[in-house]
DNA sequence: GTCAGGCTTCAGGTGGAGTTCAAGTTGTGA
DNA sequence: TCACAACTTGAACTCCACCTGAAGCCTGAC
């Protein structure tokens, strides 16, 4: 419609790996996963759409927050792939992401505060705190996971 | 020494599973890699000192924050295995930990803001979300990692 | 037109983190 | 004492997320 650059100016493979830092060998492999799409050429080569490094620099993100890859196609599957982009629908995905993140978020802290808390009484409870927690302390509350679980 | 329960009121392999939740094939792993250490009855079998279900704990919550078994392997291995607990071995430890974690925190705080903003805005940017990041602008700034990378 | 270099598919390999199986041994409550 | 659950080992198997290599097709600069 407009001039200028065209709307969809189509990237090749290399180009994406190059600009996402994403091995081209993953980017075939999350495409044959369905999280990425791409049109081809009439020689059979793969054009991404410049969107999809976004979309690339996203699945990375939520993969080193410990999301596998099935879950982030199954969030993305619900994205506008096509059409309607449905704002509610999208507003309930992140809700239900952020609930992850933040449990994620509370989990290092809890860990990090342990460490904390084991240089500050200095007494290096990995063997046995007695003062942070007894061992006894712990065993009378029956099986189960223990501390650092939440 | 002292009279009353033993001072290693020694467990099960089957127990600590059953209290950490991590199964006995993994702890078993786990022994293999290192990580935790048992004694033996004198029939062969395992048991674990209460100080292990602490150990699990910990070990399984690192791993929930993205570290492989071989980095944790290795920063248990500075903690008091058998003697001098060694306060400084375990602050420096304690430290780098603490930087890795602080990134993590940081990494997955960016990832939920970015969700955040995408609700705010409506505009569902992984496709294409002018407002907060026009393609051209991100075109612009050559190859490399994009937005969500650090 | 030609030719390097990027792209294609497909098969097979890798590494991490376990799980499962089989066959035999140990521990324990009745 | 005996049954039976829990334990032992080693090897093989699984799953995930890719990676590598071979053999051949496309594309663009010269």
């Amino acid at each position: 419609m407009a001039h200028g650059t065209t709307l969809h100016p189509t990237l090749s493979i290399g180009q994406v790996a190059e600009r996402t830092g994403v091995a081209t060998s993953a980017l075939r492999y999350w495409e044959e996963l369905g999280l990425i799409t791409s049109d081809r050429t009439t020689g059979n080569q793969r054009r991404y759409d410049r969107a999809t490094i976004r979309r690339v620099s996203f699945i990375r993100a939520a993969q080193r927050v410990g999301l596998s890859l099935d879950e982030i196609a199954t969030a993305l599957a619900r994205l506008p792939q096509s059409r309607t982009p449905t704002a509610g629908d999208w507003a309930r995905l992140s809700r239900s992401w952020r609930r992850r993140l933040d449990e994620q978020i509370h989990s290092i802290e809890r860990l990090r505060d342990q460490l904390d808390s084991c240089i500050g009484c200095g007494c290096l409870s990995l063997r046995t705190c007695a003062l942070s927690n007894p061992d006894d302390t712990l065993a009378a509350r029956g099986p189960g996971p223990v501390l650092l679980e939440p």
